[in-house]
DNA sequence: CAAATCTGATACGGACCCGTAACAATCCGT
DNA sequence: ACGGATTGTTACGGGTCCGTATCAGATTTG
């Protein structure tokens, strides 16, 4: 089930995904944002503040922020750990797997224009 | 020569792509700033600030701006047009070049591997 | 039980980006 | 040749994001 690109195809798909996300009204994701979101729903729970500044190989702070603001439109949601009250879970959300559908819908749609 | 790709593997590819530039040593050029490059290296030249942001469907500051930083980092450069000086030509540069051909293999990569 | 450790959150200063509005330079029509 | 249009740039006020350093709370360790 391997898919292949040449170059000239590879770029053409990530122009139109950026062209589509920058002219769409939605307020843009920034690249960091996105690699987390899609940890989340890509990758199996659970999911801590820690263990996604590791994998994206930034400071902890900004995961937290990051968190903050997807977290205000509803894109992922936080929850304590009650097991280790130090941990906070992050959660998906119907809005964001809905965000993502869309995206995946966005990016099949230009790979098949190909 | 059609790609397909279904839901899974979209969002995985994205994913992997988003991964590999914020944790990349270059700066993370925003959405906007990639949407500029590629147009300029996968469209017919001359490009004008104004086309770009028509284009874009953003502000002419926004293409003004962007391309300062990413004429900073000799992605493009800038040149004046000699048949009518007020527009400004935006031209290739082999560091941008090298890096969409970086790019474009990381994109290839990735889907290689779904 | 007290000290060391670990977690996520916050304060701070600096950098960048946004859109609106104003600007200088250039071209065009009359 | 001169007033109106057009182009790219800059000024401004506001917002977001960054990393470092610091913090409070929870847990583990001795």
């Amino acid at each position: 089930m391997s898919v292949d690109l040449n170059t000239a195809q590879a770029l053409k798909l990530w122009h139109g995904v950026a062209l589509a996300l920058v002219q769409d009204d939605e307020p843009d994701l920034s690249l960091r944002q996105v690699s987390i979101l899609l940890t989340i729903y890509l990758e199996a729970p659970p999911h801590t503040v820690r263990d996604l500044a590791r994998k994206l190989g930034v400071s902890k702070p900004v995961i937290t922020r990051a968190l903050d603001s997807m977290g205000k439109v509803e894109l992922v949601s936080r929850r304590r750990d009650e097991k280790d009250r130090r941990n906070v879970l992050v959660q998906r959300t119907v809005k964001g797997a809905l965000y993502l559908e869309r995206l995946a819908d966005t990016i099949g749609n230009l790979a098949r224009r190909l």
